[in-house]
DNA sequence: GTCTATACGCTGATAGAC
DNA sequence: GTCTATCAGCGTATAGAC
């Protein structure tokens, strides 16, 4: 399906244009819907009102077309941090506030967010594109958001531990939150006993 | 793909027995890794260690053996909670508890919870299978969840308000929660000022 | 109940005219 | 830059022997 080629910088995009990021946007939302092996050419090239063989114009496989929509998908929330980082109306405090406002829209709510699913799909097939997702939107996540605390005048010692923010929600901690609220709920309007 | 009367009570099971459940299982696990279109007859026959056309004497269509395994998923967690509300060894505290722990891992940890994503994938080609679903499971969740807890001695009266439980973990609560939970954690060893 | 052989549509992809 | 025509291969599914 793939080669260690496939997966490369901008240098082997077709063509440029318009009509590229329409597809590609177009395309997004099919794979999202649909999945990636769930997805023809076929069906793609109907969705863009185009015939499946002009698809090979702009890009060289179905794999190349995915992969742009998953970098698409994830650049556009990059450029939001970065801009935020430049963001001299905003005070420190609402910077990071926004920051972390941004980080949850792409990990949980926006489309970008639901593009995690399809790399696990493809993972086996596309394995570049799993390292590529990590190194070019999770990591470069963080260290922009990293750049953005530091803008404010906090030591940086603080922020060693920083790679272990996900130790901060673990499952069992969430879950027993989660559980304690139900009971919290239903126990609240009791009347009679609890044998 | 499929027509209405492909999902159906266990009439169509072709045959029973050992065979038949270890397929499933071995199904089970190819779909929730490939996906349902990126899973091949062939991988699943392959993986099972038959071929393809014995696959059939067991299951009419491809289409009919992920719906067997999505049932299969959540059927046991349906027993759990069943037997949960016929055992009289535990009190009526530990009941609830245990059934909102069983309600947990079956919607977030388990196989099972993790079929979800596939029925989002087959929707639209099997949109049966996920009113099944719906009807089968979570439905049958709730009612079996009331049932546990209405065997305490609470007025029934606090339960007109159930099905509004989700509304208890609104996404925008929750976000503030986890923001918050950040920047407490941020701002805890802060030294300097803030601007 | 599992096998071999096979039907046939659809897949991703290419060649070459315009 | 889009098209028509075409390809080899794989997809689900069936027929029928053992």
């Amino acid at each position: 399906m793939s080669s260690t080629a496939d997966v490369k910088k901008s240098s082997d995009i077709r063509a440029g244009g318009d009509r590229r990021i329409e597809i590609i946007d177009i395309s997004t939302r099919m794979f999202l819907d649909h999945g990636f092996a769930g997805t023809s050419m076929s069906q793609l090239a109907d969705a863009c009102g185009i015939r499946k063989a002009s698809f090979y114009h702009h890009f060289r496989s179905k794999d190349e077309l995915f992969i742009q929509c998953v970098i698409k998908g994830y650049e556009s929330a990059l450029v939001r941090l970065a801009q935020l980082e430049q963001d001299d109306a905003l005070t420190h405090d609402e910077r990071v506030s926004h920051a972390l406002e941004v980080l949850y829209e792409v990990t949980v709510n926006s489309p970008a967010g639901k593009i995690s699913p399809l790399i696990a799909e493809v993972s086996r097939s596309m394995p570049e594109l799993s390292e590529r997702f990590f190194n070019e939107n999770i990591l470069l996540q963080r260290e922009t958001l990293l750049k953005i605390v530091q803008r404010g005048s906090l030591s940086l010692a603080m922020f060693t531990t920083l790679p272990d923010l996900d130790a901060l929600f673990p499952t069992e901690k969430l879950k027993k939150g989660h559980c304690d609220a139900i009971l919290a709920y239903l126990a609240r309007p009791r009347n009679g006993t609890s044998g």
